[in-house]
RNA sequence: CGGAGCGUAGCGCAGCCUGGUAGCGCACUUGCUUCGGGAGCAAGGGGUCGGAGGUUCGAAUCCUCUCGCUCCGACCA
């Protein structure tokens, strides 16, 4: 086998793969705070362009953003008993407000003990819905639709870069609507969002559907989710919409007149994606030789790569990278000519391993040719040779946004291809069941593909659910959620015999 | 926070069992030669071996504690 552009491959250890390409793709790093992440500047590219997407099309559906504050008062958190009960165990908190030189040291001031403390956020719903109650007083002011892009806390035991850190960024929305039909609209009506965004600019497939009542978000009424499905067979929620009833509207007093004149407690909803939706895209689209990134968030779609050889034909060859660079950029493509003294084999490689769609490669031959060398990052290799393409440079340059375009559907195709394959749905029996996912501790054997489940249940809730879900964990199972595109139903509950009411997703997940 | 494994140069590793004061590959610097592509040769720079104690004439190596990372469990976007 030729050398791969990364040391490690899927096969040998997809952890080890993941943490590679986040090192070596120049996505991030660890910092010196437990738990915390250094964004570098390409995955911070990455988030920009997710940002940008994203903000468009919650700006669309008619929302405004603003900010609230990073610290919450315990008090605020207290309001809402399932809310507090589910972040409780997880929240960063502020006790004091001054250091003080101590024999030397510093230390806190034990005279600076704030009289409540602040909690770090862990979500807003409290101090927005506090922000909510004082907005609202008629049914006049609703629908009353907030976003917010933000950094939360929360205090995980065990974290990894991208999928699951103590501090993320994300965006929350947060509205309240006059009744529970307006206020389910929104929720699935963001749902929806996610999953053309995911599957149109992410080219991540996803399966939206809602979830069980033990996934719920704390404080929910439904919690919708979009599930998508990585390279090992896992799933990744990749985003999250809540219908919250009016549980925080009741324990925070949001409420409206209404037309009738009489005082009603609104409908709330809330939903958000996070920095995770990074490291679902690193576990689909990436490969043995580094991340491939999808065009639409790609920093620069397209890389130029003069051969230099640090002699005075550089000038010439230079002077052509930049024309064409500008020829790119009227085109409107996000492109970098990488003219930096490093091997020009050097800057391929890292190029390849950081996922550019396209990597163009000028020689003198083709400046004086007029010509324009290229691999695609998404068909790099042809078996293990390296494939290279060659155009003029002014059908590659009106071929440019096609040939983006195609990149971004063919890394959706193949995703696609991947998530519609891995999901069996002849499964009838729990023991079916355990014996398709297999033993749960040959988990992470390397190279064992394991996809989804799709099963009849008969959607139990209480005591019931809860010893399903006891059954499942034995097996490193969860259901991720009943898609929302059901089948007509037919059959028994596989856990209960009972006449089954949906089918349920269920998966390992991360 | 429980179980397992691991911390030696930027990255990947050897050395540890059988203590004698640090090495390999890639990357980096310089020179020469190469040059349609992950080049060759030569010369270099970089590590108080995660940290703190202890045993010892002497510790990367043995002992204790501690911190961090990875995987598994609990928790979760």
């Amino acid at each position: 086998m030729s050398k791969r552009a990364l040391a490690i491959t899927r096969d040998q250890s997809f952890p080890d793969w993941y943490q590679a390409i986040v090192r070596d793709g120049d996505m991030a790093e660890t910092s010196p705070v437990r738990g915390c992440m250094i964004i570098k500047p390409w995955g911070w590219g990455v988030w920009e362009r997710i940002q940008a997407e994203l903000d468009a099309r919650i700006k669309d559906t008619g929302h405004e953003n603003c900010y609230f504050p990073l610290f919450i008062p315990m008090s605020f958190i207290a309001k809402e008993a399932e809310h507090v009960e589910g972040f409780a165990k997880e929240m960063a908190v502020v006790t004091h407000h001054r250091l003080m030189n101590k024999d030397g040291k510093l230390v806190v001031d034990p005279d600076a003990k704030l009289e409540e403390p602040l909690i770090v956020r862990p979500t807003s719903e409290t101090i927005i819905g506090d922000a909510f109650q004082r907005w609202i007083k008629s049914y006049r002011d609703l629908p009353l639709l907030i976003n917010q892009w933000a950094n939360v806390v929360r205090w995980e035991m065990r974290t990894r870069l991208f999928l699951r850190t103590a501090e993320f960024l994300w965006q929350e929305g947060h509205t309240a609507h006059a009744d529970r039909d307006d206020a389910m609209a929104e929720t699935l009506k963001m749902l929806e969002v996610y999953r053309e965004f995911s599957e149109g600019v992410l080219a991540m497939p996803v399966i939206a559907g809602e979830k069980p009542a033990n996934e719920r978000f704390p404080g929910a009424d439904n919690t919708y989710s979009i599930e998508a499905m990585m390279q090992d067979g896992k799933a990744l929620q990749a985003g999250t919409s809540h219908y919250l009833g009016t549980h925080f509207a009741e324990a925070q007093n949001i409420q409206f007149q209404n037309a009738q004149g009489q005082l009603t407690h609104c409908h709330t909803t809330s939903w958000g994606v996070s920095t995770r939706l990074i490291g679902g895209v690193i576990m689909t689209h990436g490969d043995d030789d580094g991340l491939r990134l999808p065009p639409k968030i790609a920093p620069r779609q397209i890389v130029i790569v003069p051969m230099l050889r640090e002699k005075p034909e550089d000038a010439e060859l230079l002077a052509y990278c930049a024309e064409l660079e500008k020829q790119l950029k009227a085109a409107g493509i996000r492109v970098l000519v990488d003219a930096k003294l490093t091997k020009s084999a050097e800057k391929r490689w890292n190029w390849v391993r950081r996922g550019a769609p396209v990597i163009v490669e000028i020689g003198g031959r083709d400046a004086s040719g007029g010509n324009v060398t290229f691999m695609r990052r998404d068909a790099l290799r042809d078996g293990d040779k390296i494939v290279s393409h060659t155009r003029t440079r002014d059908e590659f340059v009106s071929g440019a946004q096609a040939l983006l375009d195609e990149i971004q559907a063919k890394l959706f195709a193949e995703a696609k291809a991947r998530l519609d394959g891995n999901i069996v749905s002849n499964i009838t029996t729990f023991d079916a069941l355990a014996e398709y996912f297999g033993a749960a501790t040959s988990d992470d054997e390397g190279g064992v593909f394991k996809g989804w489940a799709k099963v009849a249940w008969s959607k139990p809730d209480g005591a019931k659910l809860d010893a399903i879900a006891e059954r499942l964990k034995a097996l490193k199972l969860t259901i991720r959620n009943a898609p929302l595109a059901q089948e007509a139903i037919k059959g028994t509950c596989l856990f209960t015999g009972e006449p089954a009411k949906e089918y349920v997703l269920i998966a390992r997940a991360y």
